[in-house]
DNA sequence: ACCTGAACACCGTTCAAGT
DNA sequence: ACCTGAACACCGTTCAAGT
């Protein structure tokens, strides 16, 4: 048999693991993520994950917390609509920086100490605002799922533009594939509008998207 | 051996793995689905679901549209404020109707005939209200968002809360885990708000976001 | 204190074979 | 045409045992 080559083993410890899961989901993706794979590269045998983590579950909210804990803050000094812009804007860069990001976020429900540091700031710039303390949450709830819902449809659609195309040709066979045949003047208007569901300017339509939001807070503010 | 009281099956097809499947779901939640347990309760060996569907994913899908086909409509007479409101009304409705719904929504990528036409409706529904065609999308995108966003959050919040809060008491600690001894000064504004954070009237909350948008919306408009 | 061997109770999917 | 037996390549997790 071969000596293995190993170059002395460093310790194992969460921080490392953590580490290696965060590499692997960029390589791999969150659903060929699991911890038998996790401990193949990090050259370890499964059950030893398990010594310094609770279970899948754990890691899942750690990583989560990990990325989040890149976020960059806006100037306090900037006027309300700019931060939440800027925050928008930092929010959608920190979920693009890795992938499946809105999966893990969603999957995981304990929020660690990045994430709660993250709600903190949210919730102070909207208190300081001037939003009633009842609606603070509220608006905090909104403006993250926003992020969040908007940025898991733009991978989803990215990724299948890649794929090569949802558009028209694909689409008439879709529903034919449940009523034989279909008249296509069941879809008009998601037919007339095909050529703008596909490819377009993400950045653009997230800063609309959070201009409307913006707009219909600075109402509720009055 | 017992001889196996059955009722002279009934044949299989999609149709009938759709409806144990989703009855299923309710009684054990997404992440306990399994094809296993599908078969089972159907008196079937777990292979004979692969003769009438592709794979998990695809039933899914069809579980996903089924869901959606019970979607009820807002009368096309009301004005369009109305019509968004009653929109979301029913499509938290349909969401609540079964368990894990929402990720059920957010895995499934491929829309069937169901879901397809509720997006046609939107659409028709926005484009008549005057939105440039451009915009469409992007509008509908916010809303089914929202709702999603919302109803995912409702469901987790409200499960917390069955199975004994996770407020004042347990929210020190969870800041604790990490930084051994932190000083509390770190989340002033969550511990301020964490009551309202907590318990709260959630048709109400939804119609605050969902009037929110409305605004935002009825501004870009103009 | 830290890691492993071995086992447990599962997964989703395929495919030749039976009826 | 429809279903099954048997196998495949995986999962996450536990726990007594080794060092």
């Amino acid at each position: 048999m071969a000596r293995k080559t190993r170059t002395t083993n460093t310790p194992l410890d969460q921080t490392r693991i953590i580490q290696t899961a965060l590499q692997l989901l960029d390589e791999i993706g969150l659903k060929e993520l699991s911890m038998n794979k996790i401990a193949n590269k990090l050259q370890v045998k499964t059950a030893s994950l398990y010594y310094h983590i609770q279970d899948k579950d754990e890691l899942m909210g750690l990583l989560a917390d990990r990325i989040s804990s890149s976020m960059e803050w806006p100037d306090s000094s900037l006027s309300w609509r700019e931060q939440l812009g800027l925050w928008g804007e930092s929010f959608r860069k920190v979920l693009l920086s890795h992938r499946d990001t809105v999966d893990l976020f969603n999957s995981s429900i304990a929020s660690g100490y990045d994430r709660l540091k993250q709600v903190e700031r949210l919730y102070a710039l909207l208190s300081s605002v001037g939003f009633p303390d009842q609606q603070v949450p509220w608006v905090a709830s909104i403006l993250k799922n926003y992020v969040l819902g908007f940025v898991g449809e733009e991978v989803r659609l990215r990724l299948n533009a890649e794929q090569g195309a949802i558009s028209n040709a694909e689409l008439s066979e879709r529903y034919n594939q449940y009523y034989s045949q279909l008249p296509s003047e069941e879809f008009p208007t998601v037919i007339r509008l095909a050529s703008y569901t596909t490819n377009s300017d993400w950045a653009k339509e997230f800063e609309f998207g959070l201009n409307v939001l913006t707009e219909g807070l600075a109402v509720k503010l009055q």
